[in-house]
DNA sequence: ACTATTCATTATAATCAGTATAAAATAATG
DNA sequence: CATTATTTTATACTGATTATAATGAATAGT
């Protein structure tokens, strides 16, 4: 929270308390929720705050580096409260997505840069598939 | 286009004239357009070509094994005539998307799973940055 | 602390991608 | 060639996101 108040400080942005409340939501769980769903769970603590302040504070953290968008195969953006790139994974049944956290693919820009010519600024790995929990039931 | 033909009356789906117009425009790009581009490429040779039938064609050929749907970070998907899982190098500059074609990371899901516990049926990797192009412009 | 200014929030309307529907057209089959 | 089932078309609709304009709140300077 930190974090936020500081860079926002920092970019000249306002300190706000639905900011705050965001940011805070979207720290606390590892679902990756989408905007509509961020909206839900502020909905009950915040009742005047709207859909369309959500979505400028989730597009404004992530132009400020502070969370990351992401998108799996959906209609709607899901967003992660850790900047740090890693790779999701995404079950085709439950629909989860989950982190990788202990991975060795941390860098294969570099290596895509040799074969590309690219300047790579941003990796994105997903990763489809059943996890565990519907393994099992199936 | 026989590929397309064969796999249609294996499924009992129809051949027609529009379902190989679309299907022939996709492979004949590297562009990966999304529905409405392919649309607006058929129009002039096929002025009463629906939309909804673009994205019919393309739902149905990407169930079939056909093409792969390809999604970047905007807000609509993308085709690729290419049905073999490929990275995708996406210039965030001038926004084309292109294949990586010669790279070594074909099988990443075999270690994901060890990681991860997950039964892992595709991946996508996105590297975002600048094409040789743009980075010569700046 | 008080006030002015500026930026953010709100509510609502608008837009855009994609999907559903129902009537008309066409492909496959005998 | 006629029948039948599927596809296409045109249009309406939905859901996600963005734009707009008025209100409200945060900050800077007193």
């Amino acid at each position: 929270m930190n974090r936020l108040i500081e860079t926002l400080k920092e970019n000249e942005c306002k300190v706000t308390l639905q900011r705050i409340a965001i940011y805070e939501t979207l720290k606390n769980t590892k679902a990756h929720p989408n905007a509509e769903a961020i909206y839900k769970q502020l909905s009950p603590k915040y009742p005047t705050i709207s859909l369309a302040t959500v979505y400028k504070s989730l597009e404004l953290f992530v132009s400020l580096g502070l969370i990351q968008a992401i998108n799996v195969e959906e209609n709607s953006f899901r967003y992660d409260g850790n900047f740090k790139s890693h790779p999701h994974l995404i079950c085709s049944k439950c629909k989860k997505v989950e982190d990788l956290d202990e991975h060795p693919f941390a860098n294969l820009c570099r290596e895509v840069e040799t074969l590309s010519g690219y300047s790579i600024e941003k990796q994105q790995l997903n990763f489809y598939g059943l996890c565990p929990d519907c393994i099992q039931k199936s």
